[in-house]
DNA sequence: ATGGTTGCAGAGCAA
């Protein structure tokens, strides 16, 4: 089972990015993150057109998530649990039974900035309910794969210049500690365990502005974390850097692991 | 150096 995490930034003006990069990536489900749309304007028939089942989880104007799979879609969450009040919507659940079932959860992290302020508390607060999510989700003990745009970069090493994002959201040693009481719960960070002593990258995201992909001037920030269960049916994991290089990119690129599943 | 670029939506915000 190929699982990915593609934050699109614009469903409407991503459509035929994503389409070419779906025809040749062979996943079985896709996470996608700012898909920007409300459900109702998911270019929904497209997608299942071409074989996808799809569960969105939209808003206007911002933010947004869905779940692409090629097999069926089973006990669909909506929303972070715990606050009710959180109107933004950035996760999504749901189970895909291959081999095995594995436990999918699709999220896209608040970005924080500007930090101080009320969006960088709202970050960490997130953060900690995803912390007490995912708790609940290891209890579970399947193959669990928590993955999207965390908008955390995790060591220095995880940006071509971690001196500028030093009083960054993203990079602060707040958020980076919140990911690592999730990560201590017992996740595999996916990316970083097959390929563990790099000294630079792999970035997935490089910024529109200041010409950063042309300088290779990029973070880590979509991520994949593996409950043991799934760790344990790890083969392969693999960046689509290329798809920066296309037409009409996304500032992030896709993100993928490959179970045995 | 307080810029720079993009998407959604149709002005200004979020990233």
């Amino acid at each position: 089972m190929k699982i990915a995490s593609f934050n699109i930034n614009g469903i409407k003006a991503r459509i035929n990015a994503l389409t070419d990069w779906l025809a040749g990536a062979d996943a079985d489900v896709v996470v996608l993150q700012e898909i920007k749309s409300v459900d109702e304007t998911f270019p929904r028939a497209h997608f299942e057109d071409l074989g996808w089942n799809i569960e969105t989880h939209g808003q206007k104007g911002f933010n947004g998530v869905a779940i692409l799979s090629k097999l069926p879609l089973e006990d669909v969450i909506r929303g972070l649990p715990g606050d009710d009040g959180d109107e933004q919507s950035r996760y999504i659940e749901a189970t895909v039974t291959g081999a095995q079932a594995v436990r999918i959860a699709g999220l896209y992290l608040p970005n924080g900035n500007p930090v101080p302020g009320p969006k960088y508390d709202y970050k960490l607060a997130w953060t900690e309910r995803l912390r007490l999510r995912a708790q609940e989700l290891l209890a579970a003990e399947m193959p669990v794969v928590m993955l999207g745009d965390f908008n955390i970069i995790p060591e220095a090493r995880d940006a071509a210049s971690p001196e500028k994002w030093r009083e960054d959201a993203l990079f602060l040693p707040q958020s980076r500690a919140a990911l690592r009481r999730i990560v201590w719960q017992g996740w595999t960070d996916a990316i970083r365990a097959r390929d563990p002593w790099s000294t630079r990258g792999p970035f997935t995201f490089w910024d529109f502005q200041g010409g950063a992909w042309n300088k290779d001037d990029g973070i880590r920030i979509d991520h994949m974390l593996l409950s043991p269960q799934a760790a344990d049916l790890l083969e392969e994991t693999g960046v689509d850097r290329e798809a920066r290089a296309g037409e009409k990119p996304s500032d992030h690129v896709p993100v993928w692991v490959r179970l045995s599943a």
